[in-house]
DNA sequence: CTTATATACGACAAAATTTATCGTATATAA
DNA sequence: TTATATACGATAAATTTTGTCGTATATAAG
């Protein structure tokens, strides 16, 4: 429970390294082969903070991955939604179609505690937590 | 990711239910069936509520549950320990047998992620996401 | 202009976790 | 003694997560 997913947790290992390799463009297979991540799951990870501008993607021989401007300012929120879509602890806070509406009495308890949380990554950067 | 489980879902409705029944013993039959949630399921979490004296439980016939005095306070985190064991956003948080330890790059923010969500458990408690 | 290398992306399979069911034991009020 | 309620372990079903495979596209280099 309360887990984040192993896509997640490539990510955070992708995004540091990148940080710290700046200075040139990084392939998919270096980050895989150096902290033993499945290539295709990284791969897909990293394609989609590409496409939400938070690193650059360039392809081609010599091409691969570069961290962006963006990448310091990311709130872990929208880190999070770019991977796995909108943050919230039960399906309920987003999609209808629930059963139980008429008889549901923790409305207020599961929106207190989604808030809390939300609040919570919307005040924390990528920038915030690498120090 | 980050989601709660039925389990969690099911304590809550349960403590509610719970708090605005303290005049009376409520069966696991009564709850189940008011809100739709599998019995035995039901029974086994509100086990695990009595046995950490979260609520009292009562056998025999006209027997059942109740709050107790400690509900109230029982923090976020207690709660969720309770039925799930120990709270991390990543297994290594706790247990050893990382693979990855020597070329883990992740420790300091998945460190700052965790303690952060933990601090924020620490401080709500069942009474505070009630009201 | 051909080749090798790298990203892009969808479909599907395997594994792990969550959720639900079943069977049996124990306590107790009537 | 019986009916009702909690206690608890084993196992099955369902769902979600994780990983694999195949193919397409872009581009630098020879």
């Amino acid at each position: 429970m309360l887990k984040i997913t192993k896509k997640v947790e490539y990510a955070l290992i992708a995004v540091r390294h990148l940080q710290e390799n700046k200075d040139k463009l990084v392939p998919v297979a270096e980050i895989s082969s150096s902290y033993g991540i499945p290539r295709e799951v990284l791969a897909k990870t990293l394609q989609k903070l590409a496409s939400s501008n938070v690193i650059k993607s360039y392809k081609g021989p010599a091409g691969g991955y570069k961290a962006s401007d963006k990448i310091e300012k990311t709130t872990l929120n929208d880190f999070f939604e770019i991977l796995e879509g909108p943050t919230a602890i039960m399906d309920c806070y987003f999609e209808s179609g629930c059963d139980h509406l008429n008889s549901c009495n923790i409305r207020t308890p599961i929106n207190k505690i989604n808030d809390s949380i939300r609040n919570l990554f919307d005040n924390l950067t990528l920038a915030d937590i690498s120090q």
